[in-house]
DNA sequence: AACATGATCAACCGCACGCCC
DNA sequence: CGGGCGTGCGGTTGATCATGT
């Protein structure tokens, strides 16, 4: 079989664009749409193929696109996502506007690349250079000035985090009772999540960003021996990472670490309660930027899902005033990684990070509706896990690493 | 001034996937 | 169910420009 080419007709043209063709394509396409490529050179007057019109349309003519160089954000959004993602140029571009995914890839492959190696970073799998010494002894030594200066960072960072955090937690306690006093009037209460909209504006400013999290986490006091405890701190601190919502990196704001049992904080607030099943058949409510679990797990029922999920709310709120990091009976206690990791994407896929965002950057996650018409969040543990796994590796790995620069 | 080398980025290529018949 | 088609994606190429010798 074999699919033939696209530009196997004789007489199509290729290589570099001329102004005129530019015209053509942007005059046809204003005027009625791509519609399909491959029938649009003819109709347009172009002799080129339907693949090189939509390149040239989606790469260079569309008119929402950002031309110029990179800001310093826009660098450091495409290193974090690079970190978490991979090549998935696409997917990296949906979270930068108006950039495309050819662009994003340009430049990372001419600039973010070289300066990550530079920097003792290799870029495939964001962790530190392991191996010093085949490099000469300048490399080395940079390596080190690199490192405790990013540590140096780090630590400033994590002092100002903390502080900006214990405010916020003030800020959202008040908020978080007002948001009750509203959502207890509501007796009923659907899971269609193309009705989900939010409340208001994310209460929490957006968590701290992926950059100055692995700073963070680098920067963490240095034990040879790693408690149980210290690494679930790390761990955590990952997954607060991975909640961050990208949207505003001037004002990075986050609570880093979360005990060992805690609501897991949510960027958005969600106007209802979402079903989420999750591992060792867990389900929990996604709602009003925690999750929380289901008591009664077997339950399919809207209705008794809201009841559930007030009740337990009601009890959260009340052990929240009194301590901060308080065992609660009744909340979910994100022991399993599995779980911690569902609950993240499945909050993505339902599209809570970033009212700006549309398509959630892990895609395979997918929503299905129950036969009561609830909807519920299928979880690619497997494939998420890759990515979760890469970046627990570096974490995993900054003892070494302080170890080295001390 | 001429040539060599490196950097940049638009464009191409081939594969994969979903949809439709 | 299988094949064809349309489209998207990621890797690679090659023309062009900048810089160094």
């Amino acid at each position: 079989m074999g699919r033939s080419p696209c530009c196997e007709k004789v007489g199509l043209k290729k290589g570099p664009w001329t102004p005129e063709e530019d015209q053509k394509l942007i005059a046809y396409i204003e005027e009625f749409g791509h519609g399909s490529w491959r029938a649009l050179p003819a109709k347009a007057g172009l002799q080129r193929c339907g693949k090189s019109c939509r390149l040239r349309w989606t790469n260079y003519l569309r008119p929402d696109i950002k031309r110029g160089k990179f800001s310093l954000q826009e660098e450091q959004t495409i290193i974090q996502l690079h970190a978490l993602l991979g090549n998935r140029w696409s997917a990296i571009a949906a979270q930068l506007p108006r950039r495309t995914d050819n662009e994003i890839k340009n430049y990372w492959n001419t600039h973010l690349k070289k300066r990550l190696t530079r920097m003792g970073i290799d870029p495939t799998t964001h962790k530190p250079k392991t191996d010093h010494t085949s490099a000469g002894s300048s490399t080395c030594n940079q390596y080190s000035k690199d490192s405790a200066n990013l540590s140096h960072m780090a630590q400033w960072e994590s002092a100002r985090l903390e502080a900006e955090a214990r405010l916020v937690r003030e800020t959202n306690k008040l908020k978080v009772q007002k948001q009750l006093e509203f959502e207890s009037s509501r007796p009923q209460a659907r899971l269609f999540l193309n009705k989900i909209t939010p409340l208001q504006q994310p209460s929490l400013p957006p968590c701290l960003d992926i950059l100055k999290a692995w700073q963070s986490s680098w920067s963490k006091p240095t034990t040879t021996t790693t408690t149980k405890d210290e690494t679930n701190n790390k761990v955590h601190s990952m997954y607060a990472m991975m909640l961050s919502n990208d949207e505003n990196l001037e004002s990075p704001t986050s609570t880093l670490n979360f005990p060992g049992t805690t609501l897991l904080p949510l960027p958005l607030p969600l106007s209802l309660p979402v079903s989420v099943p999750m591992t060792n058949n867990i389900n929990v409510v996604a709602f009003n930027q925690n999750l929380l679990p289901l008591t009664d797990q077997s339950t399919n029922n809207d209705d008794e899902i809201w009841k559930q999920f007030n009740l337990t709310k009601q009890n959260t709120t009340e052990t929240h005033d009194d301590h901060d990091n308080v065992n609660n009976n009744n909340m979910l206690n994100f022991q399993q990684d599995d779980d911690i990791m569902a609950a993240v994407e499945a909050f993505r896929s339902c599209g809570g990070f970033d009212n700006n965002i549309n398509t959630p950057p892990i895609s395979t996650n997918v929503l299905h509706e129950n036969l009561d018409g609830s909807m519920m969040c299928n979880v690619n543990l497997e494939e998420n896990k890759h990515y979760w796994n890469s970046i627990l590796g570096l974490v995993n790995e900054s003892d070494d690493i302080n170890i080295n620069v001390q």
